[in-house]
RNA sequence: GCGCCUGUAGCUCAGUUGGAUAGAGCAUCGGAUUUCUAAUCCGGCGGUCGCGUGUUCGAAUCACGCCAGGCGUGCCA
């Protein structure tokens, strides 16, 4: 059943087949043109010199299309317009409720795709700027995934760099075990900026400091394991965020892992004469930006550009992907393009490398979040309250609810709120941060989606019916609307997928939900008479199903009661 | 200086890559509950798409020039 071809694709392909170029379907900006348009007639009309109108007029006539739409129609300029037939969605939805995949099939062109994402720095807690990239990634691999291709994700962690001369320092000499068992992450964070003020107090201890970093970097067993030991506990608490988050890896190989091939790699880009010496330091210079990518300093150390370089290639060898995804703040697109650049000169055959960037999050005084006192939003401090709230808002709404459930609930909508604010963003635009606005039941929020998949649910536990069966038939306008809605899935998800944009999957999520909400107002469901009454059911089932899948695919939970 | 990004309703934001009369939510005004969860739904009001010039059948979308804001820009990541 998931093999089934949708109406997009079954359109298309008549009108580019008569047509000898794209077709250009998109929906119809006016739902009384019909539900889909050709555009492409209006291009190579211009392109060959013809006359647009009597072109679309040529093309309408030469489709086949009697079992999709009605005799499709020529409007404006040149549109071609598609109307669906009632029995063709009504036997298409009818076979969606029954695949598990509602109708959406696998790709036919399987990828392999490395995703970048999320990369926090050990011994410092995450914070705001590490929602985005955390939650933007995880969605980007679920769509993925689910289309059926095969997904590597990668967490870059920090765990390498100039930090660990002041945190070996202030480890050896100024540890608190207690507070260490009690809360890693602050204590390591404590160490380093004791550590760093001490050295802005008594310039002398920097040479003790790098002292240490050299030792660590050549391999001192006791540096060595400090190193390790501050990793590990960073790991630790990292992982209780990601589970908060219900996000994972496949792999979480930090910058350190390519420590031993960095060398390695200056000389072999030196050798192809890619990198030269430039002012004691050693660039890449690419076109576009005058000034070069660094791999080696004046002193010899080397920098993110050479580790990213290292794992381009490293990731290469291993997975060989077809697409590698980096999901990173809007600041570091010149340097991907730098890298991405120095990568297409030095390695054979380079896949199509993607960097997903995205804005920063704003106070409501428009400037990037802080705590009032200047410093960063933890991001587990953030969640906290993200669930406080959403439990104050269950409790004053659903008193009589066990207090067990009411804290399940807030969990779910509270982290789904977070998420969903993210999500729905354009993600190249800056946003603000609201939480009224990520909390509210009326708008394009996760507590308006949680409710409106509750609410299908709802109908089932009145309904107590097990099994479902027969056709669904779409008697009522707002039936077949929402039905025709419920088979646009397929192309929303290849859209979220091509382009790299979630909020076009929230968009699609809110626009289903208001469609049900017409069918729901218009159309009873438990209290008609069979067969409508199981048609319906199967409608809202389908709904419902979509709903959970799409949120799913966000990584949003759903409860079965608010 | 140069480069990238952003500018759409009072506010917060969409706008599927050049398509038909630019859409939501909030706010505001009005309406709907003997009926499947009213934490809901329906309607009204609200726009010089920053400004200007161009490209063409057609521009919020593309080009060029301004204006405003953000970010980046040779030895952090």
């Amino acid at each position: 059943m998931s093999s089934m071809q949708s109406a997009i694709e079954i359109i298309s392909a008549a009108v580019e087949h008569a047509l000898g170029a794209p077709a250009l379907l998109r929906p119809c900006a006016d739902p009384q043109f019909g539900d889909y348009q050709a555009n492409g007639v209006m291009a190579i009309a211009k392109q060959t010199k013809q006359n647009p109108r009597a072109l679309a007029e040529k093309i309408a006539t030469q489709l086949q299309l009697a079992d999709v739409c009605e005799p499709p129609t020529v409007a404006g300029a040149g549109f071609i317009n598609f109307k669906l037939r009632r029995e063709f969605v009504a036997a298409q939805v009818t076979d969606a409720a029954r695949d598990p995949r509602h109708g959406v099939p696998s790709a036919s062109k399987l990828k392999i795709v490395v995703i970048d994402f999320s990369s926090p720095n050990v011994a410092k807690p995450m914070h705001v700027g590490h929602i985005r990239s955390t939650i933007l990634g995880d969605c980007l691999a679920r769509v993925l995934k689910f289309l059926g291709h095969r997904v590597v994700t990668d967490n870059h962690i920090g765990d390498w760099g100039t930090q660990f001369g002041m945190l070996i320092i202030g480890w050896k000499k100024h540890r608190d075990d207690a507070a260490l068992q009690r809360d890693a992450i602050t204590e390591l964070e404590r160490l380093y900026k004791f550590v760093n003020n001490q050295c802005e107090l008594h310039p002398a201890l920097r040479e003790d400091v790098k002292a240490e970093l050299v030792k660590l970097q050549q391999g001192d067993a006791e540096n060595h394991a400090i190193w390790q030991q501050i990793i590990d506990l960073s790991k630790h608490e990292f992982d209780r965020t990601y589970a908060r988050l219900g996000v994972s890896f496949d792999h979480t190989f930090g910058e350190s892992f390519y420590n031993p091939m960095l060398a390695g790699v200056v000389a072999d880009l030196r050798a192809h004469d890619i990198a030269i010496e430039s002012d004691d330091a050693i660039c890449i210079f690419v076109e576009g930006s005058k000034a070069p990518l660094i791999i080696q300093k004046a002193d010899g150390a080397f920098l993110y550009g050479t580790t990213d370089l290292a794992t381009l290639k490293y990731r290469l060898d291993k997975w060989h992907p077809d697409e590698i995804v980096y999901v990173t703040d809007a600041r570091q697109q010149l340097h991907f393009k730098q890298v991405f650049a120095a990568a297409a000169k030095w390695l054979p055959k380079v896949p199509d490398l993607r960097h997903v960037w995205f804005g920063s999050i704003l106070g409501e005084d428009g400037k990037p979040l802080k705590t009032r006192s200047g410093e960063n939003v933890k991001l587990g401090e953030l969640l906290d309250e993200a669930e406080e709230r959403a439990l104050a808002v269950v409790t004053e709404k659903n008193p009589d609810l066990p207090e067990q459930i009411r804290n399940t609930i807030a969990r779910v909508v509270g982290i789904g709120a977070v998420k969903y604010a993210d999500l729905s963003q354009n993600r190249t635009t800056d946003y603000v941060f609201s939480w009224a606005k990520m909390l509210a039941m009326n708008g394009n929020t996760a507590p308006y989606m949680q409710y409106a998949y509750v609410r299908v649910q709802s109908i089932f536990r009145k309904a107590g019916v097990a099994t479902l069966d027969g056709p669904i038939a779409l008697e009522h306008p707002t039936e077949l609307d929402l039905a025709k809605h419920i088979l646009r899935f397929t192309e929303t998800l290849q859209a979220v997928a091509d382009d790299d944009k979630p909020n076009w999957l929230t968009a699609y999520l809110y626009d289903l939900a208001g469609k049900f909400s017409a069918f729901y107002d218009n159309c009873p469901v438990i209290q008609s008479a069979e067969p409508t009454r199981s048609s319906r059911l199967q409608l809202c089932r389908l709904t419902a199903d979509i709903m959970k899948r799409g949120l799913n695919l966000l990584g949003i939970e759903t409860i079965e009661q608010m």
